[in-house]
RNA sequence: GCGGGCGUGGUGGAAUGGUAGACACGCUGGCCUUAGGAGCCAGUGGGCGAGAGCCCGUGCGCGUUCGAAUCGCGCCGCCCGCACCA
């Protein structure tokens, strides 16, 4: 028994205005009081339903792109709470990050501080907002009880091998004195004081993303996913079939492999040529007698950014003396270093083709070399001086030697053979994926649990020992390493092993690898003796729906789908990709452009609920376009559905006092048979929309559910005033409020219970149903045309047969007058909706 | 350059190969009201017509089909991602 003041049907009812500030709260009170949307964790027979939405950084208070992508998991959650699952829809906080340390250093108050009121801004705001999640599950992942088991994770990777460091270049700002993440240099400056970012090598940990390549793009397969997503994450891997194949250096004898897609131009080879960090360079440069000028284009370098490396450099090339030898043709070819070639692409060295290839042909071109046609087009007969730009495509193979005459594309799979048995090459997989750098020289985030001792060299945190703390009293203003360097009491610790004086590791974890496996966290969040149990994590996982914005396509997708395959090969998942079906929300602009602070468009959502009402904004949002494309809220009408939601509140408070005066039965007119036929009518409106709607609501297209609905508004208020009374009426407002529920859970609650006399919650009650033979149309307008373009409509019964409906439309005087005597040489029938008679012959 | 997506009224958008523009916003006219960010009614793709109605119309062109916004091919335009990935 949960409405306190419901009126009883039968009674004087009372028409009070819509007034969304007075009924919302209300409701939120009491779904919190009676734990409405509380995942049950026992086995009752339920199927489970887990609903997850991508949890939220706590920057500032939430605004409309919040409102936009949380309506929308909040819909699908209370459809299936409705439809009888037991769902799991949980919120959660990804606490730790820049953005928080970086307003702390600008607001001189604690990233700890600005976060937690964060969180607790915007959970307000939740609330008001009417989302049905599980409050009992809530965490963040700067709690110390989340990351503890954070820094689990990590050393369940290190123990597999999966965690280890490596000299890596990183992007450096001189001027700020740190290491920048990837998405903080725009266009080769730091986004904080536009100093151009240099390249600096500093050692850091990674995870080997890497070893993952293959079962991140096959198992793709299993995911119901859009395509935009899929190819995204499979560009980024990038994974290109080809061959390796050794060549010699000539001077020195040393051997030195390139990845090749094109074994089939290896005839063409004209050039040979190393990234300007290769290892090799130093001796080889040595051994040619280029070594000055060697050393100072690779100092040059290092002294400018990626970006403008791209631009200046473009095909400039140094020759190093010494010369590469082409095994399939024992020719010598001249050795160059050249900023074009990618160190952390294949081996960082190629083999030039200019005839196929446009980069080497534009570097040919520059520096003199001789360019050479191997395959040439089909039916064609090119020689290399008429060549404009490089021929990449498919031909045939010409002067190579034994492969003359071979066409492409099966020539690269005989020469890759051909390069196996002749021991000069094998087959080779190329990815573009780069393994994942996890450091982090700043503060607000995870500690690193590893300990570099004296004698025993680098040991991880001991288990019992986490979590690794991070203190609060830590200058965190950036000086070029980890804030927590200097954080004395932090940093000297007893080696686990031997007990010796030791340091910690200072680097803190990206925050991807906190929302890596957050999701697991939601079944046992409380658990202090495991990260997640088990058998809870087996109950609710994959995650059915998991929805957000598509900004996270790649990385954080791909970072969880990783750790979940790294802790399902430990043994302590039984399943291999985390999220089933995802949904991508569009954004909401406003005036066509992105919200943000900065640009000062920033409509945040709690004064707007304060303004409207939560299901106002819900629904106008959900309205406003199908919930992949972008909203423009500078374009939206807020006030339209705000007026649609008044007359569903007078609709069905005059239905429900319709409905309970005569109880005499379905389409029963109160005053007079006239209303017979139009409730009738109604009742099969209301059984139609049903079916509907709830196909929409399964396909996720509510802006369309919501259109029906407003029609089924507009034909119950029509049936009222033209006098429909009884269960008719009743029905069709009791099939409405239920359908409305999971979009505007406040205003459906309120009638459910106020106006229709309910008592249980209608977030809970179960879906409609409808009746097949209601819920199909009885009579449907016939369209009659000749040569496919409309004459005639006529009303015809739903299941008139082929001849009947070929009977009428011949009948027809417009039709007979259209065609003019002519006889149809064809009439295609499609009862029971179209005729076409067709008089033309082509 | 490569990959993906998208082009429908003044606007947001509907439309299992079968009535293009549902449902709304906006606008126009009218009714009601002391008043209203209220309510109600009618109209609203373009052209012609007094009207019944006719013609045109989903970026452009060609094709498949009795029939195409929808399927195929070729253009044009816009958006997004990656970008010297060998």
């Amino acid at each position: 028994m949960i409405a306190s003041s419901h009126v009883a049907r039968g009674t004087i009812f009372e028409m009070r205005r819509y007034n969304p500030s007075e009924i919302e709260p209300r409701w939120e009170a009491i779904w919190e009081q009676e734990e409405a949307f509380r995942a049950v964790e026992e086995e009752d027979g339920r199927r489970r339903f887990y609903k997850l939405h991508m949890f939220p950084y706590p920057s500032g208070d939430l605004h409309m792109g919040h409102a936009e992508a949380f309506a929308i998991s909040d819909i699908i959650a209370r459809y299936r709470w409705m439809q009888g699952h037991n769902v799991l829809h949980p919120i959660g906080w990804d606490g730790f990050g820049l953005p928080a340390e970086n307003a702390a250093i600008k607001r001189g108050i604690h990233p700890k501080e600005w976060t937690y009121r964060n969180i607790e801004d915007q959970g307000r705001t939740f609330r008001s907002y009417g989302m049905s999640f599980d409050w009992t599950r809530t965490f963040a992942t700067c709690d110390p009880e989340y990351y503890r088991w954070t820094q689990w994770v990590f050393l369940k990777l290190y123990e597999k091998g999966l965690a280890f460091r490596k000299l890596a270049p990183a992007n450096w700002c001189p001027k700020d004195q740190t290491v920048l993440a990837n998405e903080q240099v725009i266009q080769g400056r730091c986004e904080r004081c536009g100093t151009p970012v240099v390249r600096k090598d500093l050692t850091q940990w990674f995870f080997k993303i890497t070893d993952y390549a293959d079962r991140l793009l096959d198992d793709m397969e299993l995911l119901e996913w859009s395509d935009r997503v899929l190819t995204l994450q499979r560009n980024w891997i990038g994974r290109s079939y080809g061959a390796e194949v050794t060549f010699e250096i000539a001077e020195t004898g040393e051997k030195i492999p390139v990845f090749t897609t094109r074994p089939d131009t290896l005839w063409g080879v004209t050039f040979f040529a190393f990234a300007p960090e290769h290892p090799m360079l130093g001796r080889l440069a040595e051994a040619g007698g280029t070594s000055a000028a060697v050393k100072e284009l690779q100092d040059r370098l290092q002294r400018i950014g990626a970006a403008e490396r791209d631009e200046a450099l473009s095909r400039e090339g140094l020759a190093l003396g010494v010369h590469a030898v082409n095994p399939v043709n024992g020719e010598k070819v001249a050795c160059f270093v050249a900023p074009y070639v990618l160190m952390e692409y294949g081996t960082g060295a190629i083999m030039g083709v200019p005839g196929h290839d446009q980069r080497d042909f534009e570097f040919a071109r520059e520096h003199g070399l001789e360019i050479r046609v191997v395959i040439q087009p089909p039916g064609q007969d090119v020689a290399p001086d008429q060549l404009a730009e490089a021929w990449p495509h498919e031909g045939v193979m010409v002067n190579s030697g034994p492969f003359d005459g071979t066409p492409s594309p099966e020539s690269i799979d005989a020469v890759t053979r051909w390069l196996e048995k002749e021991g000069k090459g094998r087959a080779a997989t190329s990815y573009r994926l780069r393994d994942w750098l996890i450091s982090r020289q700043r503060y607000w985030g995870a500690p690193i649990p590893i300990i570099y001792c004296p004698s025993c060299g680098e040991v991880a945190v001991p288990e019992q020992d986490l979590p690794v703390l991070l203190p609060d009293d830590v200058d965190f203003s950036p000086h070029g390493e980890s804030p927590l360097a200097k954080h004395e009491g932090f940093v000297q610790v007893a080696c686990p092993r031997c007990g010796e004086a030791a340091k910690r590791e200072t680097d803190t974890m990206d925050t991807f690898v906190d929302s890596s496996w957050y999701f697991l966290r939601y079944t046992s969040p409380h658990d202090d003796q495991e990260a997640w149990s088990r058998e809870s994590v087996d109950r609710w996982l994959p995650v059915d729906t998991y929805s957000g914005g598509i900004e996270h396509a790649i990385l954080h997708l791909l970072y969880s789908r990783f750790v979940i395959k790294v802790l399902y090969d430990l043994g302590y998942l039984g399943f291999v990709e985390p999220f089933t079906t995802l949904v991508n929300q569009g954004m909401v602009l406003y005036g066509g452009e992105a919200m943000s602070k900065t640009r000062g468009n920033l409509i945040e959502l709690g004064p707007t609920i304060q303004k409207w009402g939560a299901d106002t904004i819900r629904l106008t949002v959900m309205f406003a376009s199908p919930v992949q494309d972008d909203v423009d809220w500078a374009t939206v009408s807020v006030s339209g559905v705000h007026k649609w939601l008044g007359r569903v509140w007078r609709a069905v408070f005059a239905a429900a006092e319709a409905g309970s005066g005569s109880r005499g039965g379905f389409g029963t007119a109160g005053d007079g048979d006239a209303a017979a036929p139009a409730g009738d009518e109604l009742r099969r409106l209301a059984h139609r929309t049903v079916k509907a709607v709830t196909a929409d609501y399964e396909r996720i297209g509510f802006n369309v559910a919501i259109s029906k609905m407003m029609s089924l508004t507009n034909e119950l208020q029509r049936a009222l005033d033209g006098g429909v009374r009884g269960e008719a009426a009743r029905e069709a407002a009791e099939k409405l409020v239920l359908l409305l529920a999971p979009m505007a859970p406040h205003i459906a609650e309120e009638l459910w219970h106020e106006a229709l006399g309910h008592t249980d919650l209608v977030s809970k009650a179960p879906w409609p149903t409808w009746d097949e033979g209601l819920a199909k149309v009885q009579e449907v307008v016939m369209v009659v045309q000749v040569d496919g373009r409309v004459r005639d409509r006529i009303n015809v019964a739903a299941d008139a047969t082929e001849e009947e409906c070929r009977g009428l439309a011949l009948a027809s005087q417009r039709i007979k007058k259209f065609l003019g005597g002519r006889e149809p040489i064809q009439v295609i029938v499609r009862a029971p909706k179209l005729v076409n008679l067709v008089t033309l012959a082509d």
